[in-house]
Order: structure tokens, then sequence, then C-alpha cells
DNA sequence: ATCCCGGAGCAG
DNA sequence: CTGCTCCGGGAT
């Protein structure tokens, strides 16, 4: 299994294999050593989850693909952190708090100053306003509270002198912007093309055409920065203010140039646009959506939705006693809560706290969906539209996720009470004998799985229940549990949707090479009860192919396969985690035995040479010489790629098909002679494929020459015509 | 060759 | 809702 790792900023990011058993401290070694990125100093979310060092993935319900964020934690936002812990935990009253703290006058500010202040989380700089200002153990503090738009509510908070600053209020013309200067700019480090906050920036250049700044965008205290930002104007640029002594300031001068509008935020609610007057469940009661009551309001302290005490089912009367009030339907799962900076350590289930040592989270037999069909209903009979036969997944949970097999494990998906609507094969039933068109499957069941196991040998004797039933149902008759049934009419059944897997192979010569393989549409025939080589009744179904489609195996269906240029599908990111596990062992390799000459590099495509009798017969058909050289650049790309070049370019535009028997037009198209004739027998007397008009009298002449290339290239496939 | 786990989906 | 089943897919 592998997950993505990206950095808050999104300026780096990488795939790293892991197992579900991996702990959080072992993954930030991995990402110590991937993006040089010190162990202590990473703080890991996912899902705005902070992730605990001795927990697992699987703790966290981590799958593959997920997204792993890290912050690089600078050393004071661990005094602050650990600060709030410690605040938590003693719970002191106000009252206790405030003893200790003596008002006082400051040099530089007064109370109701307009300023600037950092917040930690953001390290970018907001409006705020002084209420306070005091000593506490002699330390000099500022009690401060936000000046923003819907801030009314929120409790004032107490920081000191590093964190204000004078409101900014002079806007920076763009030809006063001088390369070193520090400003302050609106910027926003996930999308810069996006409203964000108000950042400390220095600038490097200036770009007087777009005008954009590019420079350093400072976050917070100045310990962390982000390199190489640009920076649209379309946002005020503010010089930054310094403190002034009170004795010098000209206070009628400053307040008449603090601005009275407020600088432009990102909204916090990007769906009601933070208007107060629309109804919104998504920042405001998730029930009524109304934004009416904020103090009967209550936030989940897990999702941190909001709901009305009032609209609560049951409503509730009184604010909650207990600190942490949860959702409904975060209610339900509060023992897997976890409270930042809690050292809670969520356990699902048993674990593998009994388990055995092996690591079973490694492979992709136990990731889950990453993504789910949904263009069809789960009980869709047929095919899934947009699935072409022969389309081909290296695992099992793709085909699950493309809605063809939906059960990540089963042979069968079916209902007991409608019908089955998918079977995969794959070689685990000893009875099963396939023929391509035809083929016995076996029914599921008559083995013991104690254990915990997905398979074994019979060991009993099969039933007609559950899957076994629901195939029995596809059979057009009536189902008999007792000695099974023949179809009247065999097409007439119910259409189920063949797999073939490659373990297959071991029994049968249509298995696909590798992966799993959708092979189309297949009906019940007959099925009876039998005793299968385990000496166990095993139940027995004959099912015949019975699709539009050509099978995968035929010439025709192989053209179509090239045409579409089916290739083995893998799961996002799989084939650059491998890729990756490839190198690490290779580097692996070379450090245990340094001298090792042993042929590593990466396997390239070869590129396909054409035979040389093949060869002349193209430079024979010259009419057809710049499609052949157009063809040629296929080459380098390997045999797959070059045939399906050709199937493409030698297509017939009338029969969709290769062309066979080939007319090659003065205007230098191809076209099956078949074809080209039944559109002269309708008075159309053009080239299907350009519309130039051809002489009623066109002597119509089969380039032979085409024609012996095609055939050799695509033995049998005049037989198919 | 053997061991053994999650997750998806059905059945009760 | 819980319990059961299951033609995967890794490591050992």
């Amino acid at each position: 299994m592998y997950v993505q790792v990206v950095t808050i900023d999104g300026k780096k990011k990488t795939v790293l294999n892991v197992s579900k058993l991996t702990k959080i401290k072992d993954l930030k070694n991995d990402i110590e050593q991937e993006f040089g990125i010190k162990w202590a100093q990473q703080g890991l979310f996912f899902c705005g989850k902070h992730l605990e060092d001795d927990c697992t993935l699987y703790d966290y319900s981590i799958n593959i693909n997920n997204v792993i964020q890290v912050m690089i934690k600078s050393k004071q936002e661990d005094l602050i952190i650990k600060n709030k812990g410690k605040e938590m935990r003693n719970d002191e009253p106000m009252v206790e708090k405030t003893k200790d703290e003596i008002n006082v006058k400051c040099k530089y500010y007064k109370v109701g100053d307009a300023i600037d202040c950092t917040d930690n989380a953001l390290g970018a700089w907001f409006e705020a306003l002084i209420l306070k200002i005091f000593t506490k153990f002699g330390k000099l503090m500022y009690k401060v509270k936000w000046d923003l738009p819907d801030s009314k509510d929120d409790e004032p908070f107490d920081v000191d002198a590093t964190s204000i600053r004078p409101r900014a209020w002079r806007i920076l013309n763009f030809n006063h912007l001088d390369v070193g200067k520090k400003v302050m700019v609106n910027y926003n480090l996930e999308n810069s093309s996006e409203i964000g906050n108000w950042y400390d920036f220095t600038i490097l250049k200036t770009n007087e055409t777009f005008k954009e700044l590019i420079g350093t965008v400072h976050i917070g205290d100045g310990t962390r920065s982000v390199e190489n930002c640009t920076v649209n104007t379309k946002f005020d640029i503010y010089m930054i203010e310094k403190p002034v002594l009170l004795m010098e300031r000209d206070d009628d001068f400053i307040t008449s140039h603090i601005p009275t509008t407020r600088r432009k935020i990102p909204f916090k609610c990007s769906n009601c646009l933070d208007n107060p007057k629309k109804k919104c469940r998504e920042c405001s009661c998730k029930i009524c959506g109304k934004k009416n009551d904020p103090h009967l309001t209550l936030l989940c302290d897990e999702c941190d939705d909001a709901y009305h005490m009032a609209c609560l089912n049951p409503p509730l009367m009184d604010l909650p006693t207990n600190d942490d009030w949860y959702c409904p339907d975060c209610k339900v799962n509060a023992n897997e809560i976890v409270k930042f900076g809690e050292k809670i350590i969520p356990k699902k289930k048993h674990s593998n706290v009994v388990g055995s040592n092996r690591d079973w989270g490694k492979g992709m037999a136990c990731v889950g969906r990453t993504k789910i069909c949904t263009i069809v209903p789960l009980s869709h009979r047929g095919p899934i539209p947009g699935i072409e036969v022969g389309t081909l997944w290296k695992f099992r949970v793709q085909v699950s996720e493309a809605g063809v097999h939906r059960p990540h494990v089963a042979g069968i998906h079916g209902r007991a009470d409608d019908c089955a609507y998918s079977i995969v094969l794959s070689g685990g039933y000893e009875d099963d004998l396939d023929n391509g068109e035809e083929f016995l499957y076996t029914g599921s069941g008559g083995r013991d799985l104690s254990g915990n196991k997905r398979t074994a040998k019979q060991s009993c004797d099969q039933q007609l229940t559950l899957m076994n039933r629901a195939l029995a149902l596809n059979c057009n008759a009536r189902v008999n549990v007792i000695e099974g049934a023949e179809a009247i009419n065999w097409k007439a059944g119910l259409p189920i949707r063949v797999v073939r897997n490659f373990k297959l192979a071991k029994h049968s010569k249509y298995a696909p090479e590798d992966g799993n393989r959708y092979d189309g549409i297949y009906k019940v025939v007959k099925y009876w009860p039998e005793k299968g080589q385990s000496g166990f009744r095993v139940w027995r179904y004959l099912l015949r192919r019975d699709d539009p489609i050509s099978a995968p195996w035929t010439k025709l269906g192989k053209i179509r396969i090239a045409q579409f240029g089916l290739e083995m599908i893998y799961p996002e990111g799989y084939q650059e985690a491998q890729e990756k596990k490839a190198r690490s062992k290779r580097k692996f390799d070379d450090n245990v035995n340094s001298v090792s000459y042993v042929s590593t590099q990466k396997k390239q495509k070869t590129a396909f040479k054409v035979s040389n009798e093949i060869t002349n017969l193209i430079i024979q058909d010259s009419s057809n010489a710049k499609l052949w050289s157009q063809c040629n650049d296929f080459k380098s790309q390997g045999k797959q790629a070059y045939f399906e070049k050709v199937s493409m370019e030698f297509s017939c535009i009338v029969c969709q098909d290769l062309v066979f028997k080939p007319v090659t037009t003065p205007c230098a198209h191809n076209i099956c002679i078949a074809c080209l004739k039944r559109s002269f027998e309708v008075n159309t007397y053009a080239c299907p494929m350009c519309r130039t008009s051809l002489d009623k009298s066109y002597k119509m002449l089969v380039n032979e020459k085409l024609s012996s290339i095609l055939l050799s290239m695509f033995p049998g496939y005049d037989k198919t015509r």
C-alpha cells in the first residue's frame, strides 16, 4: 500500500510505500529521508486530525492514496501547543488568572488602538483592537479582540508585543515597491490566484508588465517562510507600520487614517459567502441553516458543525454540562474521537493485539475502495456503460471500483432473491472448465473458512442458496434446488458480466496474462449438482457467451482491443510507488554488494522491428507512403503501440474494422472494396472518408500490396470476414 | 505452500 | 443493525 504525503504549503509532494500497520513515527522517519525535515519538527495531519507517533495508519483509517499533510513545526509553536495543553489540564478559573494582572500604561499603545495581530495558527496578520494593557508576572501583555466581520462573539485573548503592531493603513503604489523592501500583501498559500490572508513579504523582483511581485512570504514570527511566491497586485500592498511612541504620536493624524473599511480576507464560508441573511447549513445550524441565536448554538467538538440546541432531536434544553459536545453524527463514534493534543490511542476493534506478527497491511488485498461506481445501481444487470470488452485491471478492488464486479474477494456477485450480476473466473475451484465461448463454473461454499480465511479446500456439500441460488436464477428456467435446471431458451436468461483473472491460466488458455479482464456477457445454459473432484457435492453451471462484441481472444477482439488502445489499468499512483520500491531495493542491493553488475537498469520498451519481408512490401505500397511513415514513428514505442497505430490508420471508415481487400482511392484513403461497392450501390459516388467525388465508372482496384501487408501483420483476420 | 487480514455486500 | 461469507494478495 502507499499514501500521498504533502507539505502544508504544497511545495513538497511524494508517494510513500507503507503498510496499514506502519507507525506514525516510522512514517516520520521516511518523510525525514524524503523531505529532509527533521523527525521532531514534523506535525502530521490526516483529515484535520493530528497523528500520534505510536499509532498506526490503520488506527486512523488511512487508506491507499490518502493524503497526509506535513506541517513544519517551529520551536515556538511547540511551546504554544504545550501551554495550551497545560491550560486545558489546569483549567484554572478566570478570576485566578486576572488576579496577577495589573493594568498598566504602555509607551506605544493605548486601549482602543486599532492594530494588526498575528494569529499562531495561520501566521497571518488580522485586524484587531486593544481592550486592555497589563502586566502579568512582570511581563507586558495586551488583551486584544479581533476586529473582523463576524468576530463579535469571539473571545478576547492575550498576546505580547511581538504579536501586534499598529494597523496598516498606507497603501503603496506599485512604483514605490523596491526590491528588498518588506511589505504586507494578500496571499493564498494553497492557491495563489485566490484571495488569501495578509502576510509580511520581502520583495525579490517586480514584474512591471504583469504588475506582479515575486518574493518571500513570511509566516508568523518569521521562523517560517515560503520563497518564490508570486503576488498579484489586484489587492493593495500595505506598508508595515512601526510602533510610534505615544508622546510622538499625532492621534488625530492616526485616527483619520485608520481605514474604516476592512481589508479583504477569504470568506469563512465559501457556501454563503458569510452573508448573515442567507441560510447556510455549511457554516450555520446544520439542521435549519439559520444564523440566529449563536449563543444557543453548539459546535461539535469532532466535526465542528453547528447545531441549534432547539433544532436537535430531542431538543437540548440546557447547555451541556461537560466541556465537550458531539453532534448526533459523531456521537456514535465517540470512543474514536481524539482531541488535539491529547494522547488517546485510537484503536479500532481488535486491531492486531492478539493477531500474528505478520504484516498484512502492505498489500492490495486489504485496501478499501477509493472510488465508487454510481453510474449504475448495485443490482445492475448487463454491461457497464463505458467499459469495453477487454478492459484489464491489475487488482480486484479496481474491478469493484469500475462497477464490473463489486465484491472484493467473492467470485459471484448476486442476490438470492434476484439473480447474479457478475462472476470472476480465477482458477480457485478445481471443477471449473474453460473453453472460452463456454465454460463450467463452480458454485461457492462447501468450504471451512474458520480462522478468518477467504478460501479453503472443499470439505462439505454445497447448497443452492445465497450466491449459488442467485446464479441459478439467471437461467431461463424455473429454479430447482434439488436437481438443477436447463434453460428453455438460454439466450433469454439474465446477463452475467464475466471477468477472467490471470490465475486462471493454470487451467485455461483464455485467461489474461496478468490482471483481471472483462470478457463480456454470458448466460446460464444449465446448472446441476454433481460430486466434485473433492468428493463433495458442488453446483456446476454451464455458461455460454452471448455478447455482440467479439471475445478478447478472437482475432476481431484483439483488433478491437488494439483499436481502443486497452492496456493494463493500475490504481492511481501505483506504478510510481512500485518504481520507488524498485529504486530503494536497488540502492539496498548496491550497498550490500557494491560491485554488482546485475542488470538492474530500467526495463525499456524495446523498439519494434518489422520483418524485412514486410518492410519491402511497405516500401512498395507507395500510395500509402505517408500513412506508413506516420506508423513508423510508433515503432520506438514497442510492438503494441505500433500495431495499434497501424490498425487505427488502416481501419475502414464504413465498417470501422481493419480494411479488408482495401481500395486505395485517389484521395489516398483506404476503404474495403465491399464497403465502397455498397456505397456506390446507393448512388453515392464519393470517397466515404473525405467526400471527394469519384467517377461513376471509377475502377475499384484492390491494393494487393496493402492487403498482403495487413494479412501478414494480422494473420487470420480475413477469416473473420 | 501456508498463513491471515480488511472491506464489500448480502442475509437475517 | 449485526453477523456471515468470500475464486485477494501480500509476507513468511
